[in-house]
DNA sequence: CTTCTCACA
DNA sequence: TGTGAGGA
């Protein structure tokens, strides 16, 4: 088949095939005596794989990506293209629905004053702007994806940062007492050692977790359970899909600004009387301690403060040490 | 009908 | 991330 030929049956031009074949996407093979390109139905199939991968906003550098994982027929790889992929899209729809709801409310303040108020709508601007560069700033600075082999064996034997780590699962599941056929999320999922307990109960877990090698290791010990790359700022799921939100040993690796967005981002995906439960290392004082190391333990009395403010009854312990968990439920 | 390159947004 | 022109 000539490119003319692909190209209708394909629904693109001529023209972008040959872009992408620059782009060294496919390599279609070609007549000896003319250099024509010939497309054979396995050149056909990597095309329209291509062509859906674009559909999902892929850059073409990761769809190059994904199909030589794909060649190689490593399954898990390929799914994790995917899977950052959805995670972008994501964080790309939560900046929408924000710049959504800032037309909204610049429309209501239209309406009530018949003009608008520069200064607050410069406020709220400038408030967007910083939530949607805190977003973008995530890094992983602590490189999870090196440390998931060990992860297991770290979590029992470091008694410095995880101390009392089986004792704090234990408590937060103690907790959370959920009823069996509800949804749950475990953000941090890590390995999926708290979400499994869930499930052993009943519990319909989520897990998401930035390291896709921690996923790997999730998936293989908990095989029912969903999991999805993202992190605490950009939540992969829709609205108000789960009965409670949990998070062991992970929260501390926000900012100050960072966790005032991670728990409205908990809000989102809760259900209105969604729960959320969170177990860390946490300081007493008034302040985030900021150890370094993109370490940040959050602030006991700040944390409660903050879940009240946004209208949560609020229940708190400490397990050991510094370990303190928080379970909060909305009352509005 | 196809190829390739250059410029352009 | 493509597209259009133009020569071979």
């Amino acid at each position: 088949m000539k490119i003319k030929e692909a190209a209708e049956r394909l629904n693109i031009t001529a023209r972008a095939i040959r872009f992408y074949e620059e782009k060294g996407l496919i390599a279609p093979a070609k007549q000896d005596d003319n250099q024509y390109r010939r497309f054979s139905e396995k050149d056909i199939w990597r095309l329209q794989t291509i062509i859906a991968l674009r559909e999902s906003g892929m850059p073409l550098e990761d769809i190059k990506k994904a199909l030589e994982q794909s060649d190689a027929r490593d399954h898990e790889e390929l799914q994790y293209y995917l899977e950052l992929q959805r995670s972008v899209m994501f964080s790309k729809w939560l900046e929408i629905k924000q710049i959504i709801e800032t037309t909204d409310y610049m429309i209501g303040m239209l309406k009530e004053h018949q003009s608008l108020p520069l200064d607050d709508i410069y406020a709220l601007a400038e408030g967007s702007k910083r939530l949607r560069e805190q977003r973008r700033d995530w890094k992983d600075l602590w490189n999870y994806d090196r440390l998931a082999g060990l992860h297991d064996q770290r979590v029992l034997t470091d008694a410095e940062e995880y101390r009392g780590y089986t004792e704090a699962l234990a408590t937060a599941v103690r907790w959370l007492a959920p009823i069996p056929g509800e949804t749950g999320l475990d953000i941090g999922t890590g390995t999926g050692n708290l979400a499994a307990r869930l499930i052993e109960l009943g519990v319909k877990m989520a897990g998401v977790d930035q390291s896709k090698e921690m996923l790997k290791r999730c998936r293989r010990k908990n095989p029912g359970m969903e999991t999805k790359l993202g992190n605490f700022l950009a939540l992969p799921y829709l609205d108000g899909r789960f009965d409670f939100v949990v998070t062991s040993f992970a929260f501390h690796h926000l900012t100050d600004n960072q966790k005032a967005l991670a728990l409205a981002e908990m809000r989102r995906v809760l259900q209105p009387r969604g729960r959320i439960c969170i177990v860390d290392r946490m300081v007493i004082s008034d302040h985030d301690s900021d150890s370094g190391q993109g370490k940040h333990y959050p602030s006991l009395p700040r944390l409660l403060q903050w879940l009240e403010d946004a209208g949560y009854v609020t229940k708190h312990g400490q397990i050991e040490g510094m370990v303190h968990i928080v379970y909060a439920v909305p009352i509005r």
